[in-house]
Parts: C-alpha cells; sequence; structure tokens
DNA sequence: CCGACCTTTGACAACGATGAACCTCGATGC
DNA sequence: GCATCGAGGTTCATCGTTGTCAAAGGTCGG
C-alpha cells in the first residue's frame, strides 16, 4: 500500500507547509486564494483523507455525537435515530448509535467518563437510570435529554427535549371518551420516572376532567423489554378477567398492535366492541387492520430541536456557561379506523 | 476540571513508567504480579480511561466496527443492527451503525477511503452498488458483505454471509402451493443484483418444480424507498386490475403488513380466499391480524457469523492473506395463520 | 567468579494534526 | 521617516499512547 497519505505529503506536493494545509481545510488562518487553491488540488489529487484520531488528540474535538438508547430494535427507537441521523441540524456531524439494552452501568457510562475523547456531545434517551441517579454524574460533554425534565434538573447545564407523553395520552384518552366510550383500560408501563407514568397521568387525568371514575382494574402494567408480546399477554389477561371494557389505550404502538393481534383473534371487534389508541405513530400503525388511532409526538421535530440544542453548546467555550434549557416537541393525535368507524385512510397522514 | 488522568498521572502514581502502565493495560510485554497490582491500583483510584484517539493515532486500531446499512427505520434492518450488537462474537467490540440512505456516493465512501482510521472493520449491506461496483474498489480494511456472493468476488478478499433469499422464497411459495393455492402473485422488489431480484428466482423455481405456469400479470413491483406504502399500492393496483388470485408472495414482512391492510379493508379474507407469505420474519410479522407467515432469515446466525469472520480477519497481520470466505445462514419457514387457517399462534416462534 | 541469558523496566521517538508564537513584507498613520 | 498593523506564512512544541531498543537486575552453568 505504501506509506499513507498524510498532510505533510499534501503541503509538499503544494510547496507549502503542513499548517497551511491545516489552515485551508479548517478555513482557519489566512491563506490567499492563490495558495487554496494549489492545497485543494494536492488534496484532491492525492485524494488525502485527514485523519481523525491525531486531529481528535490534538483539538479534542470529534465531529460526532452519540445517540443513546436502549435499544434500536424498537420501532420508535429506529425511527427516532433515522430521524437524528436525517435531521438538517445534523450536517457535517456523524451520529454515532449506541444501546445500552437498558443497563444502568451502560447509561453511567456514557454519560460520564467513558465517551469524553470520543464525541462531542450526547443525546440521552434515559431507561435504565432516574434523574436522581443520573443528574448527580459529573457531566463530561455536553448533553441533551430526551424526556420529561424533572424539578430537580433546575440548575444543571443539562437541555432538555420534552416528549408530550402526559398531553398526548389526555389528547387520546379525551378523543375515546368523545366517541361515548367509558370503560377505557390502559396497558400501560407503569414505572414512575420513565414515559410509562407519565401517559398514565394523562389517561387519569383524561378521565378526571370527564368526570369518569378511575378504576382500578382496567389498568394493567407492561413489560418494557419485550412489548409485542406484553401487550398481547396483557389483553389476553384482561379478557379473562371479564372486566368490561370498551376502549383501549396503550403505551404505544407496539403494545397496540399486540393487543389488536389477540382482540381480532378472540373475536372482538374493534374498532365496534372496543375502540383502541396507542403511542408513537410508527410507521407499522398507519398499517394495522385496522389502522390505529395515535399520538404521534412529532419524532422529526425531536430529533431538530435536540441536535440543535446540542450543537449550540457544543459551540460554547465551556459547555457549562449556559443554564439547562428546556424545549418541547407539542404532539399530533392521529385518528384513524381502530377508534372510529368512519375517519383514517391507511397512507393518508403525512 | 483540572487536567485530565493520562498514563503518565497513572505512572507516577504507581511509580513506574508510562511503558509499564501501557504493558498492564495492554497485557503486552511482561511484568511482575506486584508492578501489575500496583498499576490497576492507580487506574481504579484515579479512575483512568485510556485515551481512543491516542491509542487509535499510535496503533491504527480502535477496537470498533461498522454496521454500514441503508437505514434504520425498516424493521429487518433495525433488528438486524441489534443482533450484530448483541452477537456473542461482538464481545469487546463497539458497533457503530453507518446509514447510506441507498446513496451509491455514501457506500463508496465507506468501503474505500473514508473509515480506514476509524474503524478496523465493515460489514456492509449493498443497496445502491452493484458488485460491478463495488468490487473494483481498493478495500482498505477487512470487510463482510452480507448477500449473495456474486462469481466474480472469488478472487477477492472479502468474505460473504449470504442470506437464504432464493430457498427460503422457495419454501414459502412451496408451501403456498401445497395448500392447494396455484394463482400466486408476488409483490416484490425487482432489481436483479439485489435480494428483490433473487426473491423473484425462488419464486419463478417454486412453480416450475410444481408445474404452475408463471403469469407475468401476477408480479408487481414493489418501491424500497417506502416498503409500508408500497405494498398497500401494489395490492391496491392488483385488485383493481381484476386479476384473479388466491395467494400473495410478499418481498417482505413490511409489503406483507402493507398489503393485509388493504386486503382486510377490501373485504379479501386472508387467508381464506387469499395466503399471504412475507420474508424476514420481523416482530411485527407475529402480531399481525392474522399471524403472518414467513421466512426467517435466521439474523442472529447472519450477525454471529458476520462478526466472527470479520474478527478473524482483522485478527491478521495482513487481512488480505486469507482468499474470501462464504457462509450461509439458512431459512426457517414460520407457517402462521395467514398460510394456514388452522396453525400457528402468536407468540409461540422462538 | 564470570559471562550468557532471561525477565522486568525505562527512555525516547514516533503517530498526524493543530495552537501559540513568531517572522516577513507591504501598506498606513502621524 | 518611523512606528504600527495586518495579511500570509512558517516553525516548533504538543496532544496521549505504544513500538523499539537498551539498561538494570537476577539466575545459572561452568
Amino acid at each position: 500500500m505504501g506509506r499513507s497519505v498524510t498532510m505533510r505529503t499534501v503541503a509538499e506536493k503544494a510547496g507549502v507547509s503542513t499548517k497551511t494545509v491545516s489552515n485551508v481545510i479548517n478555513g482557519t488562518g489566512s491563506f490567499s486564494p492563490e495558495t487554496e487553491h494549489r492545497v485543494r488540488a494536492a488534496v484532491e489529487e492525492l485524494g488525502y483523507r485527514i485523519n481523525p484520531f491525531a486531529r481528535g488528540l490534538r483539538s479534542q474535538r470529534t465531529g460526532t455525537i452519540a445517540l443513546v438508547l436502549p435499544n434500536v430494535y424498537q420501532p420508535f427507537n429506529a425511527e427516532l435515530a433515522e430521524q437524528v441521523i436525517r435531521a438538517p441540524e445534523t450536517q457535517g456531524l456523524k451520529v454515532v448509535v449506541e444501546t445500552t439494552r437498558g443497563d444502568a452501568e451502560r447509561e453511567r457510562a456514557v454519560l460520564s467518563t467513558s465517551h469524553k475523547e470520543l464525541v462531542d456531545g450526547v443525546i440521552y434517551v434515559p431507561q435504565a437510570l432516574t434523574p436522581e441517579e443520573y443528574l448527580p454524574l459529573p457531566l463530561t460533554q455536553p448533553t441533551v435529554v430526551l424526556g420529561e425534565r424533572p424539578a430537580q434538573a433546575a440548575g444543571m447545564h443539562l437541555d432538555y427535549v420534552e416528549i408530550a407523553d402526559e398531553q398526548g395520552t389526555h389528547a387520546a384518552v379525551s378523543h375515546l371518551l368523545a366517541q361515548g366510550r367509558r370503560r377505557i383500560a390502559a396497558l400501560c408501563e407503569q414505572a414512575e420516572p420513565r414515559a410509562g407514568g407519565r401517559r398514565l397521568r394523562g389517561y387519569r387525568r383524561a378521565l378526571e376532567d370527564a368526570g369518569v371514575a378511575y378504576d382500578d382494574s382496567l389498568v394493567i402494567g407492561v413489560d418494557n423489554a419485550d412489548l409485542w408480546s406484553s401487550g398481547a399477554g396483557a389483553v389476553a389477561r384482561l379478557l379473562r378477567t371479564r372486566v368490561r371494557f370498551d376502549a383501549l389505550f396503550c403505551y404505544n404502538d407496539v403494545v397496540a398492535i399486540g393487543a389488536l393481534s389477540v382482540l381480532t383473534r378472540s373475536g372482538v371487534a374493534v374498532p365496534d366492541d372496543v375502540a383502541l389508541a396507542g403511542f408513537d405513530d410508527i410507521d407499522a400503525a398507519r398499517f394495522a387492520s385496522p389502522p390505529l388511532t395515535t399520538v404521534d409526538p412529532q419524532r422529526a421535530t425531536i430529533a431538530r430541536r435536540a441536535v440543535s440544542l446540542l450543537r449550540s453548546r457544543m459551540d460554547m467555550e465551556d459547555f457549562r456557561e449556559l443554564p439547562g434549557r428546556c424545549e418541547s416537541a407539542g404532539f399530533v393525535l392521529r385518528v384513524r379506523r381502530s377508534s372510529s368507524a368512519t375517519s383514517g385512510t391507511p397512507g393518508e397522514s403525512p
């Protein structure tokens, strides 16, 4: 292969010093248009690519951000990752997707020491760690958290992009109530500092606002680790208890599709006997039979806001110079046939 | 924050030289148990973490492999990525997932120059490039390709893990034939050097083996870029043409679920009027209504074989010293209710 | 007791890019 | 006419590790 082509090779070919090459490439310092042209020509001709290790070692910048999620096999996460990678704000950055498998140790490692030198910033979707656990960790790089901003985070130099868990669920359940449903079951992950807890709050508040009594026997927990069968299992249990219900709010679309599968098999008609709503608006939701009513948490917006918050902090001298910020992504209720016999066609929504 | 803790800090604390610290950490050279203990204690106490840039710069090893795919939002890709990350063979390696969006330029870049210094090896799922295009590229690092090994690859130092596209499809279509179906439509991506072409070959061969005539009007192309609506759209077109069909083989499960959605809406009963089979065995397939018969290409096996081939080549002095190898992953036909009224229950298959 | 030989350790020079400091030369201000 | 300035460069040290080589200390056969 011969020696690899370095900045020195380019410099020699262009008849300048390596520093000048560096300047041209990074747009730092000053140089004449003529020099710039010679350097660029040499780069082109030699097929020179900058060595990211050397650069990283020297400048402590990597041009890479990490997206830290529990996994990528759950559609919401996969589609979120896609949005982060595609967001226009991401231009010029590399995104590495890091999965933690919901392992507390891994999450801890990513947030504090381990990544310091590898990435310029982190977008973190907490799963195993509660705010009480992750907030005290010494932050070593700019970080954006996706999820509700806890009160304790006020003083920290951490940015948040809030997902409309509670409001979205409130809207979905209110919609079910508006269809005349009164016995609305909920299949929901119940862990409190997490999305499940927040969605459950939205559920209760919607019932309350409509003056419908909360009934404990209508709420079934699901397990985050295997949502597909969890949804199916939960609905099977619910059917066995013979508790009457005419609607079902599900923690997310995956649970809802699992549930739908069992309902259909059991001869329960959706939406006639039971109206169904999920959360996330994953691609599969539009193509369920019937298409699934769901809350679109606006992944694209989440991704753009997160990257943009992160970038602004990455561009600062010291990323701790700004107090923590917090933005929200909003939501859109996508009403489809699983909750209302007449509206929604597959393939419609943007 | 103070100065960051480097190997020198550790060395001073342990009263040895930096090289000795390096030796202990990497298990190179030799050192007394006593020294080792002192060094490890110092590392522990200072919370020292090796700087990957410095190491990478020096040793040209990164402990990272790249998984290069068109995207991660399609469930097959997401689940494949998960398997690669989780494979026991991956122990001790970091996996970065790189998406190309089916862009030829990006694929080219990853295969030749661009990644050279960042990763020790690449697992590549071709999409935009044909073998004619990617084989001539100068390989700069160990590479494993997922997909059919073309004849031209014989002399190259490239390993392949073959997915049983043709055989799997043959089995699925044969199964449909065994159910007594004779007018079997196919919704398939048709590009020849890719999976679509290979699956279509399996389809034709199965018909042939059963002595059923191939009918061009039963084959409809789908578009890889948006498979969900593509499947739905294709089936809608098929229904409009009024061509009679009693079974449907789909390029993959996503297409199948899109198709199922339209069939159900149009009052076509699955499997009574039309039996349905897909490919990939994504999680969602088990929870479709009815559950989807599909070909499981054994993602876990694919992932393990790929990583293990890659590792062996990474461990060599020069990765070109071994001729190209090729392994196959096999497949399992998962028969569920979409193709046979009596068998298959949701949640059963492993 | 001496040299051969091994084990353990340390000094030093890379790896490739960049920040700090400095040098040169023509233009500008007073 | 002399100090000053900025544009356009350059030189050199340095980021944190690891490969090379040599030295220090110990063992052992003769």
